[in-house]
DNA sequence: CACGATACCGAAACCGATTTCGCTTGACTC
DNA sequence: GAGTCAAGCGAAATCGGTTTCGGTATCGTG
C-alpha cells in the first residue's frame, strides 16, 4: 500500500475543481463514529459536550473541509439570519454616497455578528410596503432597516403590525419602546446657525428640504434656536427636494427677487453645492459676496470649490450601531441603548466667512 | 352559532397582529384536499396539473395567505437564490456613488429575476477572497457580481477553480468564456481627448489612476490614439489613487513645477473635481487658464463649479445588464450576451473651453 | 449496595418545501 | 373488451441541519 497523498485523499468530492460538492453533517457523522446532534451541539460549543470530543470535532470539519450549510440551519432554526435593507431608486447621485458608506458598514457590522445583508431596491414607491411584506412573509429576512423615517410612516405601521423586528433611522418622540437612531439635526443647525451668527451675519436665509422628511422639523428648530437666542429671524426661506438642482433654482430666485441675505443654510450638501454653483455663475463670490452651509459631510463637499462647510457624522458609525441594533432585537435582548440621539459635528470650511459689511 | 367573521376566521393564526405564523403548504394541502406535490407543481405551473385545480389551488394560496419559505424552497432546492456583492470598505466617497447607483440597479433587476442581493462589507482587503469562499461554502448566494477586476484577480483565480458563477465588471481579453461588462474605456478617453484636442489644445497632461486597475491601460491606451492621430504626446503625467486628494495633490505638483500644459485629462471625476477645487486655490481659472476633464459621470460633477466636462455612462444601465448575466449564468442558460462593452458618452461641460492663447 | 445526580451522547422528529417514482383513471385504439 | 397511453395526482424520500426527549455510563453519597 503506497502512502497515500493525505490532503487530497481526506476530502473525497472537491479534490478536482469544480465539484464543489461540500462535506455534509452526516458525513462528518459517519467519519466521526459521532451522530449529527453530537456533531452540531460540538460545533455550536454546547456545554454538554466533553471538551475532548468538540476539539476532536473541530478538527475533523477543518479537516474534511465542512461548513454547516445555511440554507438547512436557516430552515431548521427559523432564522433566515439575515437583515433587510429597501431602498427606494431615488435619482439623487449625491444623497447615495452617504448612502452607500452607511451601507457597507451595516453590512460589515452584520457579518460580524453573524447576519446577512439583503439588499432590495424598488423603483415604485408606491410599493414600498409589498417589498417588506414579501421579504418578511417569505423568510428571507428575522428583521428590517427602515431609512429616513417620514411622518406616519406606512413601514413602520406594518412592521409594528406584523411584530417584525426593526429598527429605524428616524426617531419617534412619542414611542420609548421602539428602536431607533437618528442625528441630532436640531443640535447640528443649532450650530451652523450659531456659527453664521458668531461670524456677524445678521440676515441669514434657509433652504429646507423635503418637509415629509421627519428630520425636517429639527433643523428648523435648531436653526430657530440659534436665531431667537440672538435676537434674529429667517430673513427668508425656500423649498427644495434635497437635490443640486434645487439648490440651483433657490440661488437664482434669491438673486432675481433682489439679494437679501449674506447667509444661506442649506438643508443638506447636495442643495449647498447646487447653490454655491449657482451662484459663481449669477456673478456672486462665495463666501465673500454670500456664505453657504451644507449638511451631511458628503466627502464631495470637502473638494468643492469652495469647500462647504458642514455638519456631518459618521455613517459608518451610524450603520455599525444600527446592526448591533437591529441584531439585539431579533435575538431578544433588548439593548438598553435603544434609542440613540448622535451628535453632529460642525465642519467649518471655506464657504463661510464674515459677511461682507464687516 | 353566529356568523363567524369569514376572514379572520379563514386563517387562523394570523388574526391578532404579532402571531406572524403563516401557513405551510402542509395546512393548505389540508384544507384542500390535495397533496403537497400536487399543490408544489400547482403553484409553480407544472404542466401535469389540471387547470382547474391550479385555479383551485391559487385561489386557496390567496385566501389563506401562504407564501413559499423561501428557505425551505432553498434548501430542498438547492439554491440560494441570492447573488452576491463583495465590497471592500473604501475610504473614496466619491466613487461610491456610482457604486450606490449601480448597486441598487442591480438589486432591482435581480429581484426581478428572483434573486436577492446579499451585501458583505469586508474592512481587511487581505481577506476578501476568504468572504466569497465563505459566502459560497455555506451556500449563501449562487453566484457573485465582481467588481472592478484586477490583473491577476485572485478573486477571479478563486471562483473559476471552484466552478462558482460570476460575472465581472472588467473584460477579460484572452477568455471568450468568462462573463464580463465592461466600459469601453479606450472610447471614452479617445472622445475626450479628441474633445481637447479639437478645442486647440496642444499640450495634454494625464492623471492616471490605479495602475492595477484593469482599465487603466485603456484609458492611456485611448488617450494615446487621440494623440497620435494630431502628432501629439502626452505633455506630462501624473499618478493618482482615484481620491480627490490626489487631484489636488498633482495639481499642486504641476503649478510647483511650473505648468507646461493647458489640459489635464483625469482618470475619474473624482480626481478632476480635486484638481479643479485646488487650480482656484492656486490663482488658476478652470476653464480659462487650464482645463479639466473627468471620467465616470458622477452625477456631483454636474453641479460642480465649474462643472465638469466628463465620460459617462449609465451605472443603472449596467447594473440590470449584469443581474441578466448572473442570473443567466446560474440558470445554464448561457446568455448570448456573455461579454458587453458598453459605450460611454461624453458630456462636454463648464470644465473645458479653448486654450487662453487662442 | 442501591439510588439519585451529573455528564455525554444518540434516536427520531422536525423545519417546509421539492423531487422521484409510481399509481389511478379515463379515453382511445384495434 | 383487452391493451395502450396520457393526464393528473399522491406516497415517500430528500435537502442538511437543529431540537426534543431520553438513554447510558460514571460518580458520589448515605
Amino acid at each position: 500500500m503506497r502512502a497515500n497523498t493525505a490532503k487530497q485523499a481526506v476530502r473525497p468530492g472537491s479534490a478536482q475543481p469544480g465539484s464543489a460538492r461540500r462535506a455534509t453533517l452526516a458525513e462528518l457523522s459517519q467519519h466521526l463514529g459521532l451522530s449529527k446532534p453530537t456533531l452540531s451541539r460540538a460545533l455550536n460549543n454546547y456545554p454538554d459536550i466533553a471538551e475532548a470530543t468538540k476539539q476532536r470535532v473541530r478538527a475533523a470539519a477543518e479537516a474534511l473541509g465542512y461548513k454547516a450549510s445555511s440554507r438547512a440551519r436557516q430552515l431548521s432554526s427559523g432564522k433566515a439570519e439575515a437583515i433587510g435593507l429597501v431602498t427606494a431608486l431615488n435619482n439623487n447621485g449625491l444623497r447615495s454616497a452617504y448612502q452607500s458608506e452607511f451601507t457597507n458598514a451595516l453590512a460589515l457590522a452584520l457579518s460580524r455578528l453573524g447576519h446577512d445583508l439583503l439588499l432590495h431596491a424598488i423603483d415604485d414607491p408606491a410599493r414600498e410596503v409589498e417589498a417588506y411584506e414579501r421579504l418578511s412573509q417569505e423568510g428571507k429576512v428575522d428583521g428590517f432597516i427602515v431609512m429616513r423615517t417620514r411622518e406616519a410612516d406606512e413601514r413602520v405601521a406594518f412592521l409594528k403590525d406584523r411584530n417584525i423586528p426593526f429598527v429605524t433611522q428616524g426617531r419617534f418622540d412619542g414611542d420609548t419602546t421602539q428602536a431607533w437612531l437618528d442625528v441630532d439635526t436640531d443640535d447640528g443647525f443649532y450650530a451652523v446657525t450659531k456659527h453664521l451668527i458668531n461670524l456677524g451675519h445678521k440676515t441669514i436665509a434657509y433652504l429646507a428640504g423635503d418637509p415629509k422628511i421627519y428630520t425636517s422639523r429639527h433643523r428648523r428648530a435648531g436653526i430657530n434656536r440659534a436665531l431667537n437666542e440672538s435676537g434674529l429671524s429667517l430673513s427668508q426661506e425656500f423649498s427644495g427636494d434635497f437635490s443640486a438642482q434645487a439648490g440651483r433654482r433657490a440661488m437664482r430666485q434669491a438673486v432675481e427677487k433682489g439679494l437679501n441675505f449674506t447667509a444661506l443654510i442649506c438643508a443638506n450638501d447636495a442643495m449647498a453645492m447646487g447653490a454655491v454653483s449657482a451662484a459663481g455663475e449669477l456673478g456672486l463670490q462665495v463666501p465673500t459676496d454670500i456664505s453657504i452651509t451644507g449638511y451631511d459631510g458628503v466627502r464631495l463637499a470637502e473638494v468643492f470649490n469652495p469647500p462647504i462647510t458642514t455638519i456631518s457624522h459618521s455613517a459608518a458609525d451610524c450603520g455599525a450601531a444600527m446592526a448591533t441594533m437591529i441584531v439585539g432585537l431579533i435575538q431578544g435582548k433588548v439593548p438598553r441603548d435603544l434609542q440613540q440621539l448622535v451628535k453632529p459635528a460642525l465642519i467649518p470650511r471655506g464657504s463661510t466667512t464674515t459677511p461682507k459689511g464687516l
